[in-house]
DNA sequence: TCTGGGGTCCTAGGACCC
DNA sequence: TCTGGGGTCCTAGGACCC
């Protein structure tokens, strides 16, 4: 069975675990906008990607909390020990989530005696969450990963569901398929006007049929395997990280030169300063620019070789960002971004 | 009610090679 | 020099996730 645990409102639960003021009561973590809300918060109606203005104009009462970013990376590396000191199976899928498969521990059965077996790990894992890290983590249990996470959701704050064969078999065919993972709003768009709009209603579809109906192949397969019931329940062992990002916006849209460089420049140095201990060298440079009416560019910098070296990449940079003609462009930059690609790192 | 920042994966199309 | 067929790699862009 497999497991997948995820901890509270992660951000605003560090906050309220390190500030004992902050506890019980409507809070968010900043910045500019609600990176995460209490659920006290959340009760009110607060959530998520708000700006922080309108959320206080609205609850003047709420307490805000300084984004510590390196905290919640600590407290993750702590999370995740956990995890493997349960199974080295783990699968991040986030910094505050991930898959656990304790096939080996629960007896390895489909059945109702192992997923009891599993629930009772996850139990035990939850209890030591909160007493060694003071942390809520909320799990679910099910055979494959969309049902382990559509239980942890159910479960949600500071819950345990474990979902049996027997009522997998019942929900799933009655699952809207805008809720499954992997399902965004263009896909649903697509599958609602093939009057797809329940696992229920693929039936008799095939991969070709939905690929006619502009479906991805690969969602597709997906989408078919779900409706079987023999969707995905390996854990994916994670690897080195593949790119490594900094972007900021620039509060107001602008098209000042002095303004747009200077920030592409930092995000350059923090980009770099991210990597820190990994010594892979970037092998490709992007700059990301998004204009005041939300469209988004990506300009690639050229890289002769891979490099770390801050001059060089800043220069590359600030060459790619020209490419750009933001300045000529008639919209103003709302925000500006570099990403460097890393190596795979030598397989042995 | 479209607003932040950091990621991954998939696909189409072109370049290049045999 | 033209023509067929097949494979890999790279890039741009879209979609999605937390």
């Amino acid at each position: 069975m497999l497991i997948h645990a995820d901890a509270d409102a992660f951000f605003a639960s560090v906050e309220q675990r390190d500030h004992p003021h902050l506890r019980g009561v409507p809070m968010v973590v900043g910045p500019q906008v609600v990176a995460c809300a209490s659920y006290e918060a959340r009760a009110l109606g607060v959530h998520a990607g708000m700006p922080l203005r309108h959320a206080l104009r609205r609850w003047p009462e709420l307490r805000v909390a300084e984004f510590r970013g390196e905290v919640y990376e600590a407290v993750s590396a702590e999370l995740m020990t956990m995890f493997r000191d349960v199974t080295p199976l783990v699968e991040p899928g986030s910094m505050e989530e991930a898959f656990l498969d304790v096939t080996a521990l629960d007896g390895g059965g489909q059945d109702d005696a192992a997923a009891h077996e599993a629930g009772r790990i996850a139990a035990h894992l939850r209890e030591r969450a909160r007493r060694e890290l003071g942390l809520p983590v909320s799990a679910g249990v099910a055979r494959a990963k969309l049902f382990a996470k559509l239980a942890s959701r159910r479960a949600k704050p500071d819950g345990l569901v474990v979902v049996d064969a027997a009522t997998e078999a019942r929900v799933r065919p009655r699952l809207p398929v805008a809720d499954l993972w992997g399902v965004g709003p263009a896909t649903t768009a697509k599958l609602h006007e093939a009057a797809i709009v329940h696992v229920a209603d693929l039936a008799g579809w095939t991969v070709e049929g939905l690929v006619e109906r502009r479906v991805a192949k690969a969602m597709a397969k997906n989408l078919l395997a779900i409706r079987d019931g023999v969707d995905d329940a390996t854990i994916k062992l994670p690897g080195p990280r593949k790119s490594i990002s900094s972007t900021r916006s620039l509060g107001r849209a602008t098209r000042q030169r002095s303004m747009v460089e200077k920030a592409l420049q930092d995000n350059v140095l923090r980009a770099l300063d991210r990597l820190g201990e990994d010594p892979r060298e970037p092998t490709r440079l992007d700059v990301h620019l998004r204009f005041d009416d939300q469209y988004a560019v990506i300009q690639q910098g050229h890289l002769d070789e891979p490099t770390r070296d801050p001059t060089t990449l800043v220069g590359a940079a600030l060459a790619a960002l020209e490419r750009t003609a933001y300045e000529e462009d008639g919209r103003g930059v709302a925000m500006v971004g570099v990403s460097f690609a890393l190596p795979s790192p030598p397989q042995d």
